[in-house]
Order: structure tokens, then sequence, then C-alpha cells
DNA sequence: ATGAAAGCGCTAACAT
DNA sequence: ATGTTAGCGCTTTCAT
């Protein structure tokens, strides 16, 4: 019960020292010890060196909070992504580029939630971070419109927002499809059958679109060949079953996202997997080392971040400028799964 | 050229209102504004109503910064993990648990650099933030005991902080590798091996002792089976050829880490590793797709995240609680390729 | 129940 | 080259 040392009730802290202390400490006035602090040249040596001896006294350092409501900068952008649980090699890329840049990186986890991303950009607006990337997961984003009008510099990953314009970075679905498409007619298959999220998200729904896009272009029929829809064991095995039995069985099989692949090789367990050829969308982590090793239409994710943080700084410089969407095409990593013949 | 509507020169945003706007064009006093905006109970219905109508009109959003810098407080921890770009269900834990107490997370990636985490610890204090889980990565962290002592809750993760006396949460390393030990020898393995991290790290260190301390506690040498180094593929090949070959070979091995086990797994090739028992230390994203589905000793990832933001909150609270390290066992994950018989 | 005024810790004009 | 003074936008005594 006796008080620790430095230790008081419960909550409270000991006083640290602010500018004002170390300015008395050392005998000079306020704005020095502020010039000192920000490396202003023009602070002569001596005043320089009584001021920095004060600062190692007091064990002074500055509050970042205060720095920021005088300046009007924080320094900081938000990333709002829908997984921070998950690898997430674009939210990796967004940091190294902000960081790059000198800025600092929030970043928190939407999880699939329309209620919790609206929070999570409701909370960054509040703090006025100079700027927000969100990996938009409601449909309607249209309350972001008066923080757009005030010039808060917001910009779209992975999709378009809703109701809204705003700049966008994104991989180029259509072609992505395309490319899974014609590397299994290439590789002989006249039957492929598409599996994929449903079409009320928005990748989804561009997905199975250039999908039937592609079916129709090589002059095949759509009935029984794409199955968009919720990813589970129960859906996915059935979907399976459709696709793969009966007169016509599919030969190949695009996946349209990680959590498809992935769902559809533990539906099917991998001796069935391996005599099914499979084109995944998305990477998968440590693919090589599935058996047979997979082959997907991969994302640019680095390059993705990358231009997000950029797209975000152009935006910051120039709140005036046209709005801007980028697209980036996929590239096939060919590891075994997409070349077994039909 | 011509100056488009709302926007200016660049850099420039419009003037975002003020709680004195909304006082002025409610036709009340800042503190009335303050209130209703707090929710204060104490107000008028008809001011209240005013005041809203003002808010709504002025399209006025508080500024989280001003606020922080009066109250003291800015609702948010800083996790400093080492690496945010991979899947990391700990930094998610600590996310969820963080938020279900009304804390904002401020998630930052230290890669493994010693320079990076020390920037990252210095600016999460400038930004007074409420509280720090910190994974560590350097071996001293003597440069925050102002901090410690200026009563900034600090806890670690996943291994203690060097130097300096910390609440901590960790995975009880010596007991996980006995597990994999005692698994492999019931399974009737006699000659056992250990690949892992480099002793320079902490959990390297621990992870290879407690497994030279199975061997002692099995009677068996311990020359050619310990192998603690960098995991490169060269290194692991070689290592793996010294245990694996030769007169008395092994004929199960236990991998120290995620990485290492990934690399063996790589470097054996599908074919061999079928041959081999192993047991791996940490769980390896979808080891059950895997083949032989991988068996591992998991940390309890999500028990790990929550305790840590327990344990600062309760340091937040009580800043002169006594240090407090709390050790989470490892459990088995028995999935086939520890139970091939020697 | 409402308001006037002080101040959180810092930076930025404006002297000197 | 150094100091004085006024805020940044908010909360908080303290009056009324």
């Amino acid at each position: 019960m006796s008080p620790a040392r430095g230790g008081n009730a419960a909550g409270s802290r000991p006083k640290r020292p602010t500018m004002v202390d170390v300015a008395r400490e050392a005998g000079v006035a306020l704005r020095t010890v502020s010039r000192v602090v920000n490396d202003d040249p023009t602070v002569g040596p001596e005043y320089a060196a009584k001021v920095r001896a004060a600062i190692t006294a007091l064990n002074y350092r500055p509050d970042e909070r205060a720095r920021q409501l005088r300046t009007g900068v924080t320094g900081t952008i938000g990333a709002a992504v829908r997984r921070i649980a998950e690898a997430n090699p674009e939210l990796a890329a967004i940091e190294q580029t902000a960081r790059a840049s000198g800025l600092t990186l929030l970043a928190a986890s939407t999880d699939f939630e329309e209620a919790r991303e609206r929070e999570i950009l409701a909370s960054m607006c509040r703090q006025r971070l100079d700027g927000i990337i969100v990996e938009p997961f409601g449909e309607n984003h249209g309350y972001l419109q008066p923080e757009l009008d005030e010039g808060m510099p917001i910009v779209a990953m992975d999709r378009p927002m809703g109701g809204i314009s705003a700049d966008c970075v994104m991989s180029d679905n259509a072609s992505g499809i395309g490319i899974a498409f014609h590397h299994l007619s290439r590789h002989g298959h006249r039957r492929i059958a598409y599996v994929g999220d449903r079409e009320q998200v928005y990748s989804g729904r561009e997905r199975a679109a250039a999908f039937r896009a592609a079916l129709r272009a090589h002059g095949q029929p759509i009935e029984g060949l794409v199955h968009p829809g919720e990813i589970t064991p129960e859906r996915v095995a059935a979907v399976l079953d459709i696709a793969l039995r009966g007169p016509e069985p599919a030969t190949a099989l695009v996946t349209g996202s990680m959590d498809t692949t992935l769902t559809v090789l533990r539906v099917l367990g991998t001796e069935a997997a391996s005599r099914l050829a499979i084109v995944g969308f998305d990477e998968v982590p440590h693919a090589e080392l599935l058996k047979p090793a997979l082959t997907v239409v991969a994302q640019q994710t680095t390059k993705i971040g990358q231009t997000a943080v950029e797209l975000l700084r152009a935006r910051m410089a120039d709140p005036a400028r046209p709005v801007q969407t980028i697209v980036v095409p996929l590239t096939l990593k060919v590891r075994g799964s997409g070349e077994i013949p039909a």
C-alpha cells in the first residue's frame, strides 16, 4: 500500500516535461527550444547546446499531437483494408511506400463489415489524417461526399467506391479471367468451368461476367459452367458435381478467388484435384508446395499498393486534379495445375 | 487552368468548420456546442436541436486531435509487429480485443530491422499513444527506460524486452519443443534432429536449448542432430544432409519455426518429405493441404494477442502494478507428417 | 441550464 | 540571432 516510486493513484502518470520546462531549465525562450527541436539552423551554437542539455536532463520528448494541431497536418495516412489478419502484400507495399515518403501508416481492418468500414473511415476523418486508402467493402459510400468536398484525399484500392467519384487502383479482372481461360484453352480444354464469389460483391460480378464473355467468344454454351455464389464447402461441392459430372463434364476449372481455390482443393481432395486442370485467380500462399503446384493469374500486389500511395500523394498535392482510375494487369504463374491436358 | 469548384491552389483545402462556426450558426455559446457533441444531458432540447441543425448545415465534424490534446488521452494503442505483410493472427486478435475495449489500433511493421523498431517506438511515444504492444526484435531496449519511468504502458509480445523490465506474454517455447520431441519419440523414433533459427535471436536460442535438453533427457547424443542457424535453402540442405545421411541417420525432424518448416519442405521436395517424420514448431498456412498434411505444435495466437491487450489495459489502469509475464502453452495439431513411423 | 475565459503543447508571425 | 505574442480546436473550471 505504500506508494511505489514514480507510481501513484491508478490512471495518473507523472507529468511529462513540456517545451516550457525545457526553456526554463535552459534559461532561454520557448521559441528557441522549438527552433532547436526543429533543427532550425539560425540558432547560435551555445544556445543550442544549452537547450540540448536541458532536453537530455529533463528527458523531454516533443508532443506530436500538439504539433499536428498547430501545423494542421498529421504526417499519417490511413489504410482501411478488409482483412489485416491474413497475408496482405498490398498493405505491406502501402506501408513501405508511405514510409519512403515520410508518412506514418494507420492500418485498420474492416473485417468485411459495412458498419465497421463506415466507423473506421469516420474515425480516420475525425483524426484529420492526411489521406485515406480504402479497400471498399460496402456498396454505397455516399456518406463520404462531404469529406471529399472538404478536400480529404481518398483513394480506393482493388475496386471502385460506390456512389462517389474517387481515385482508384485495381486489377484488370476481365483480362485476368481471359488469361486463365485462354491458358486452359490452349492446353486443349473445350469444357472449362468457373467457380467464384457471389455476384453481389464487385469482383465476383466482374469475374463471372468476364468468364461468360470468354465462353461466348469461344462459341461455347454457358449453362452448367459458370457458378458464382457463396464460398462454402457445401455449395462448392454441389457446383463441382454439376460441372464435373454429367454427359459433357468440364475438364478444366477457373477459380475466382483465393478462398475459392482453397475450398475447391479441400473439397476435391488432392487425388481428384491432381487430375483436373485448375487455374486460380489470385495468388495462394505457398502455392508451389501444393501437389500439383498451383497455376494462378496473380495480381501485382506490390504495384497496386505502391500505386495507391502514389495516387493519394498526388491527390494530397493537388485536390483539384481530375479523378483517376489505374487498372493493373495480372500475370500468369505457370506451376503445373493449369497445364494438365484435357 | 480555370479554378475548379471547391479546389484551389495545390496543397490548400477549403477551411473546415470548427466549433466556433457551429456556435455562431446556432446562435449559442461554444460551450453548448461542446456539450451537444459530447451528449451532455444537461442541454435544453431547443438548444440541442438548434446546435444539431447547425452541425448538419455546416457539415461539422469534430477534430479528434484537438480533443486528444486537451484531454491528454488518444484512445489509441500502438502495435509494433515484426511483419505486417504476412498472416498475423496475433495482430488480428489485438485489433479485435482493442476494438472491443473502445480503443483504436495503430499498427506498424518493424520489418526485422532494429533501427526501424526504434524509430517506430519513438514515434508512438511522441504521439503519446495510450499504450504500446511490441513484438521485440532488437536485443537491447534500454532506450525505452525513460518512457517506462514516465508511465508509458509497454507490453512485449512473443518474447521479453531486452534490458528493461516490462510486462510480457509469450509462448512456452521449451515445453513446445518437448511436446514435439515426445510425439516423435512415442512414434518410435530414436534419432530425432532439429533445424531452426539462429541462436542470436531469442526464440532460436530458447528452442535449440530446449531441444538439446530433450535429447539429454532421453540419454541421446547431441552431435549432428541440433542445427540452429540462418534459414537459407543452402544451409538447410547442408544440415539436412548431415542429419539424414551417415551411419546413424535421423528418422524424424523437428523444425524450429514456420520459415524453417517451409524451407525444409522446399529443399526436400514432396517425395522425400513424405518419408520423413516432421513436426513443425508454429502453424503453417494451409498445412492441411500439404502432402503429407503437416503436424505442428501451434502457438495460441488468439490468446496471445488478447492477453497482450489485457496486460496493456491493466498497466494503463495501474502504472504501479508489479510487472507480469504470462506464458502460454502450445498445442499439438496431429495431421499426418508427425505420425510417420521410424 | 448556459456562457466566458483559461489553457492543453506546440508553431508561426512579428518584433527586436 | 533571439524573444513576444497569438493562436490551432477543443474541453474544462468557474460563474451566472
